[in-house]
Parts: C-alpha cells; structure tokens; sequence
DNA sequence: GCTTATATGAACGATGCGTTCAGATGTGTA
DNA sequence: TACACATCTGAACGCATCGTTCATATAAGC
C-alpha cells in the first residue's frame, strides 16, 4: 500500500496524497493553491469556495483551515502566488513608467488570477485580517512606486513642491479606483498624463 | 381585530401591519428601511441580514425581496435614504473646499449608516447590479465634484492644463482609497494639498 | 518504540440567501 | 354588491458556504 504518486491529474481513483509524519507535506499547499488556481480559470472567481478548493485538491477542510485560517487568508496566498512582482522598468519619463504600471496592473487584474485583489479588497471590508494584509502590501507596493517618483524628481522631472510618497499614493488610488469600479479598460497612457501632468515641470 | 396601529416601537404583541389592500404599503417600506438603520446602530454593519431586517421590521422577507431583489439592492436604499446629499460650499480656494469635502465624507463614512458605502463597494466586486448602482453613483457625484473644479478652474485658480473631470476623479479617488483601506482619520486639509497642491497657479 | 504532528474524509452546526406557500387584508372595478 | 387583484405576514424550504470536530491513518524524530 502507500502508493506515494503524485496524482495531481486526478486519473487515479482512490488515494494519492498522505501524511508524509510530523511535518508539513509540501506536496500539499502546493496541491491546494494549484486547486485554486484552476478553480479561478476554470469558474472564475465565483467558484473560489474552502470547499471547492478542498474537493478539487483532494485535500480535507481540516487542512485547509489549519494552514490558512480563514477564506481571505487563502485568498490573499493565492493573490501572492499569482501575481509577478511588478519591477518599474523606467520608461524615461514618469508618465511613460507609469502608463507602462498602469498597463500591467490593468492587464492583470483582468486574469481569472487578477481577479482575486478585487475580492481580496471586498472582503477587506469585513474581515479585519485581510484589511490587515491589504495594508500591509499597500504599504510594500507604494515603497516601490514611491522610489520610481523619487528617481524622476531627482531627474528634475517634478515640481517643487511633489512628495514622492503622497505622489505614488495618488497615483496608485487612481488604479483601486478603476479596478472597484470595474473601468479595467481606462486607457493608461491618457490616465497616467490625467494623474501627472500637473506635478510636472513645464506644465506652467 | 384589525387595530391599525402604527407600533413600530413593538410594545403590543401581536399584529400591527397589514395589507391596505392592492396597493403598497408606505408604512412597509418605512419599517424596512428604518430597521436596517437600527440595526445598523445596534450591531453594526455586520448584523445587517435580509433576516435580521425583516424580523426588526416585522416585515415578511417576501415583503423585502419584493421591493428589493437582493442584499445589495437594500444596501444601496439604505446608504441612499441615509446620506445627505452634500452640497460642495464655496470655501474660496479650491483647496479650503476639498478639504472640507473630504472632511465630510470621512466623518460620514465613519458613522453607522456611513460604513455601508465600504460594503456596497464590498458588494459590487461580486453583484452586477450593485456595481451598476454604483456606477451610477459615482458618476452623479462626479458631475458635482466637476462643477466645483470648473468653477475653480473659471477663476484661475488651476493651470493651464487641468481638466475638470479628470481632476474631480483623482480628488475621489484619493478619498475612496481611505476608505476602503481603513484611514478615515487622515487628514482632509493634508490630503487636499497633496491631490492638488501641483495643479494649481503659483506653485512654479 | 513512543511521541508528535500531519493528512484525509466525513459529519455537524450555524448562518444567510433567495424562494415558495397559505391565509388574511382591503382597494378598485364590474 | 360581488369579485378580481395586489399586497402583507409568517413560516417553511432548499441550497450554499463557512468554520469546527472527530476518527483514522501516516511517518518523522527522539
């Protein structure tokens, strides 16, 4: 017995996935964040229940629950799993860069995979713990949106009176505000000069 | 039988609103909605069910599904018949009236009746209906925070280059990213400056 | 070998959504 | 006057989902 297969596929009947002693399976949490993943591409992100998830990794609730304790926690897991992190690659101007971000983030909310942050935000609303995560990767994304509008100002691209930081923050509430209102489809080129144009030199 | 007495105040035991006949009741829909919004002064946002509701109103969930075919759609009556429609006072600068824009709506958000804004846009990542009432909520409040823009804008106070609608946009934006994010304590004058401190006159 | 932590699968309770039905009410019209 | 009609309540139902708990099996590590 105890036939250690990694039957992902699902083409074996019975079992295919054990204890491997006291200690976490890897195997596992991979199982179940890949479960998820197909879920999201197969019924979208509807379909995204502990329970679909369980059934289609083969893994038990208890399992779930034990490693991700509650449905936003999975939820923010498979966010981060999906999502590459973005690198600003300088485009020259600020405008540029950050029509080129606005184009990525547009384009990947969009995946069945992009589609989590919405409802990662949604659930944020009532679940203290996701609210928590959020704020915690809000804060990390515009550290690095904060640097890109530090290099331009340094370039002399900005005014005077631009901070870096209250800038990247304008500039990142004027994607959230796409994506919640379901507007994925703003031209970025024409939202990034929107958002900048007056914090730039030469503009008067 | 048939005392017709107007207690919503639940003193007496048994019946108290009924049918008038082939028409619908005002009294009906007042108990609703006047329900919800105790609820939601009682026990928050979280308690506020279709169940929790019809019980508090004495109101039959046909009753409620009837007039509203879903959560969402109570939950925007609710957020409706509780918000005052702000009206954008002249402060002089357009700064000094964002601010207390910005102000007020952080101050309401925070109230009961307020946080239901934070769900409904919970609630529209997952409900079309909910997202097009929304949707068209924030184009109606778009087209007044415009006006004051132009307005602005009409005594010179903004660059050459602003655009109204545009600049309205970042300025809500900015506020719905501190709601839903969970800073409703920032600081609206603050706030203010950094949106718009770069598109107005004078600042190079 | 014994302890310990993990994995599954199934059951359970609780909650909430949205639907359906029966029975009562009163308006408006034929 | 009589009847059709739309409304209201209250209760029940089906269904999905969350999160918990239990029994049982597994194997690492001391």
């Amino acid at each position: 017995m105890a036939d250690q297969v990694e039957d992902l596929t699902g083409s074996c009947a019975k079992p295919q996935r054990r204890s491997i002693g006291a200690k976490r399976n890897p195997a596992t949490e991979e199982a179940i964040l890949g479960a998820a993943q197909e879920i999201l591409r197969d019924k979208g992100v509807k379909g995204l229940s502990m329970e679909a998830v369980a059934k289609r990794a083969r893994a038990g609730k208890a399992t779930l629950y034990k490693w991700w304790p509650s449905r936003g926690a999975l939820l923010v897991a498979v966010y981060e799993r999906a999502k590459g992190e973005h690198v600003h690659e300088d485009k020259g101007t600020l405008i540029a860069t950050m029509a080129a971000f606005y184009r990525y983030v547009f384009d990947f909310w969009r995946t069945a995979e992009g589609q989590v942050f919405a409802l990662i935000i949604a659930e944020a609303q009532s679940d203290a713990d996701v609210a928590e995560a959020l704020e915690r990767y809000r804060k990390e994304r515009l550290v690095a949106l904060a640097e890109v509008v530090d290099r331009s100002q340094a370039r002399g691209e900005l005014i005077e009176g631009a901070q870096a930081e209250a800038l990247a923050e304008t500039i990142m509430a004027a994607a959230w505000m796409r994506l919640i209102t379901g507007r994925l489809d703003s031209d970025p080129e024409r939202l990034a000069h929107e958002v900048l144009d007056g914090w730039m030199v030469g503009n008067r």
